[in-house]
Parts: structure tokens; C-alpha cells; sequence
DNA sequence: TGTTTTCTGCAACGGGTGTTCCATAACGGA
DNA sequence: TCCGTTATGGAACACCCGTTGCAGAAAACA
């Protein structure tokens, strides 16, 4: 039979939810681990003996944190989505981005890293193309799905695809510099989804509305 | 009269350059005083005396790069721009992603440092407001100008430009992911904004072209 | 040439970093 | 209760960081 030991005094999740918040905030290097104490309210002893590494307790964050978001992603694949899904889903971030400016003025964890990392490092590398190929195949996938319908070209679909991940990117890293302004965008790059739809010659009843 | 000293064996707009490509390749935090030594030739008394910090150092980097990427912009804007210049502006960054893909994996110096530095740091927040504006003002001046000759709808003009801007940082860090992949969306973002040219219904035959 | 001013090379400093070690405390099973 | 196992708290480690001080070299002027 195996013995136990002494039980933690915490829960592993609500650890790495904390980090992940302060890696999120300040970034991989600006966080020390006399941070994480303060933040995860765990000794520097507890987090080595849980996790062995600042990295690895990074690696813990930043696979909660991309396990969320493709749930979020996910969202908009949810019920035959449509092309009214994928502006939806700007016009959702654009509602995110107003309700709690201040918490969205850290943008996302995901793009920080791929920008503080950078291309080199092999983590960066790994997670930042399947961030990217997540987001890519979501919008292709609700665009495809469009397009059986006959609501925009079928041909178009990936390249938007890609063109939309992009974006999302871009979204963030405004919210970084002003959670409102990307909030304005966000709307206008909804306005330009819906304009996708055939029949139309532009965007501007979608805007106007 | 005032007295001479020796002179320095340096070139500084030279240093400022060697510099300002370590910070670009490595980010701010990632760069030691080491790393600049051993990347400019100079000693680290030597760069202390020009510059006076690590920070004054960065700030003169940033400072060289931003000024050289304001001149790129405008050159989107010369000889009375219309909506080829703005799809033309992407298509030109498609040909620079091919063209040194290693080189632009390290994405935009800006781009990098707002990710890095984010929002609270007063360097960063000046200097990402001022980079956001600047590619804003000059694709709202392009598209105002093509409005002007009825390319395109005048009042779509500025959230248009705004959302431009936002997809030219999602591109540049979409370049530190792989930039074979950016180039692409490059292109799709060209071929989008040619379809804004009023009288079409899609941007088929802009991307079939 | 002598003096003044500036730049250069080298060594060191204090502070902060991520990490490890160890004695002790808490728990489960024998 | 004793033992094996695991978690905790605290101190200490070796290292790297940005920065500074200082003695000497180089240039311009008197």
C-alpha cells in the first residue's frame, strides 16, 4: 500500500490561475518568484516542490490559460454557426473590452508571450503556432460552414480565415495601448465581416446600424 | 574657447543601430549590457558615457526606429494616394516577408516593445499611442483621398483606418510566429482592401487576379 | 610641450535573480 | 504510537544584472 504525506494547504488550479494572472500582467521576466509568492500566497519552497521550475510553473499557466480561450473559441462554433457568429464574435470582444477596460489592457497572455519570447524559443514557438492554427481553424471552420449556406464565397474562407486570427492578434496588442480604441475597432471589424455576406456592395448599412 | 577631448572611435548613429537590432531581436528585458558590448564593440564605460543608461540606450533605439518607420509610412502617402497605395502598403510587406523571412521573425521593434512593456510603463504607453496614431492618421489620409475620388465610401474612411492599423501589429507579430504564413495574410489583407473600391460585390476576382 | 578635456579599459560594487538545502511540521498507514 | 512520506518555512547559495569609479590613453588648444 502507498503512504501518504502531508496535503497541501492549496489547490494546485487556484496557483496557476494566480500566475497565470501575474504572467499575464507583467510578463515572463518582469515576474520574479518573490511575486508569485505574493500573489499565490505559496513559499518559494512550495512552488519549487510543486512544479520544480519558474518555467514549468509558465508552462502550467500558459496551458490553462490556451485551454480557456479554445473553450471561448469553441463558443462560436457552437449551434450551425454562421457568418453572423464570427462578427458576433468581435462584437463579443468589443463588449469585453468595454465592460472591464482595465483588465483587458493586459491584452492576451498568448500574444504577450509570442512577443516577449519571441521566435527562437521553442515553447514560444510551439504554443504560439497552435494559438494561431486554434484561431485559424475556428473562423475557417464557421466561414466554411457560411459558405454551404451560400452566405459569403466558399474560396474565400481561408484566406479570411487567416486574415481574422491575424486580427485578433492586432486586437489585443491595441487593447494593450487603449482597451477603448480596440473596442472601436473591434466594432468595425464586425461591420466589415457582415459586409462579406453576398449581395451587398459594402459595409456601410452594417456600420450605420 | 572651448576645449576639445578625445575623440570617440565610434560611429554613434552606428551604435544606435547595432542596438536598436539586439532590442529588436531579443526584446528589452532579454538584452544585457553584455550582449550590447559585445553586439556594438563598445566597452561598457564607453556606452554609459554616451548614452547614460541601459533605458536612455533603448529609448535612442526606439526613437531611430520609429522615425524610420514614419518614413516608410509616408511613403505610402506620396504623389496623391488612392486605394491601390493602401492595398499596395500590404502587398509591399508580403514582398519584405519573402524576402528576408529570418529577419522579419523578429516582427516590429514597436510591436514588441508594447507587448513587452505593456500598459503602465510610460515609455511604452507614450510611444505605442504615437506609433498607433501614426499608421492610423496616414491610412485615414489614403482612404480619405481615395473617398475623395469616390473609390471608396468617405464615411468608412476612419474606422477603416483604424482597423488597418490594428492589422498591421496582428501582421508583425504574426511574422514572429512564421512569416511565410504572414506574407499570406498580407495578401489576403491587399486583396480585401481593393474589394472596398465601390461597384464590386466581393473580392474574388482580387484575389483570383 | 604642457594642460585640459574627453574617451577607453578594467575591475569592482550592491542588489536582485532563480534555485537548493535542511530542519521541522503534518498527515496516513502499520 | 511509531514510521514513512510529503509539505512547509527560512536561510543561504551562486550567479547575473545594471551601474559606478578610477587610472590611463588620446586628442585639441595654449
Amino acid at each position: 500500500m502507498k503512504r501518504m504525506g502531508r496535503r497541501p494547504a492549496y489547490e494546485l488550479s487556484a496557483v496557476v490561475e494566480a500566475a497565470s494572472d501575474l504572467f499575464w500582467e507583467r510578463g515572463y521576466r518582469m515576474t520574479s518568484i518573490g511575486d508569485l509568492e505574493e500573489r499565490t500566497g505559496l513559499d518559494r519552497s512550495s512552488l519549487y516542490n510543486a512544479f520544480g521550475s519558474k518555467q514549468a510553473l509558465f508552462e502550467a499557466a500558459l496551458g490553462r490559460y490556451i485551454e480557456e480561450f479554445q473553450a471561448r473559441l469553441g463558443g462560436m462554433l457552437e449551434g450551425d454557426p454562421g457568418l453572423d457568429a464570427v462578427a458576433g464574435f468581435f462584437a463579443g470582444m468589443a463588449q469585453a473590452f468595454r465592460a472591464d477596460p482595465a483588465r483587458n489592457a493586459r491584452g492576451c497572455l498568448m500574444v504577450n508571450t509570442v512577443a516577449e519570447l519571441g521566435s527562437g524559443d521553442p515553447l514560444s514557438d510551439r504554443l504560439g503556432t497552435a494559438y494561431r492554427d486554434g484561431l485559424r481553424k475556428a473562423f475557417a471552420s464557421a466561414l466554411t460552414q457560411a459558405a454551404a449556406r451560400g452566405e459569403v464565397e466558399a474560396e474565400l474562407a481561408h484566406p479570411r480565415a487567416s486574415l481574422l486570427a491575424s486580427m485578433v492578434m492586432g486586437l489585443f496588442l491595441t487593447a494593450r495601448i487603449d482597451p477603448a480604441d480596440a473596442a472601436e475597432v473591434c466594432d468595425a471589424v464586425s461591420g466589415e465581416v457582415a459586409s462579406w455576406r453576398l449581395g451587398r456592395a459594402s459595409a456601410t448599412a452594417e456600420i450605420r446600424g
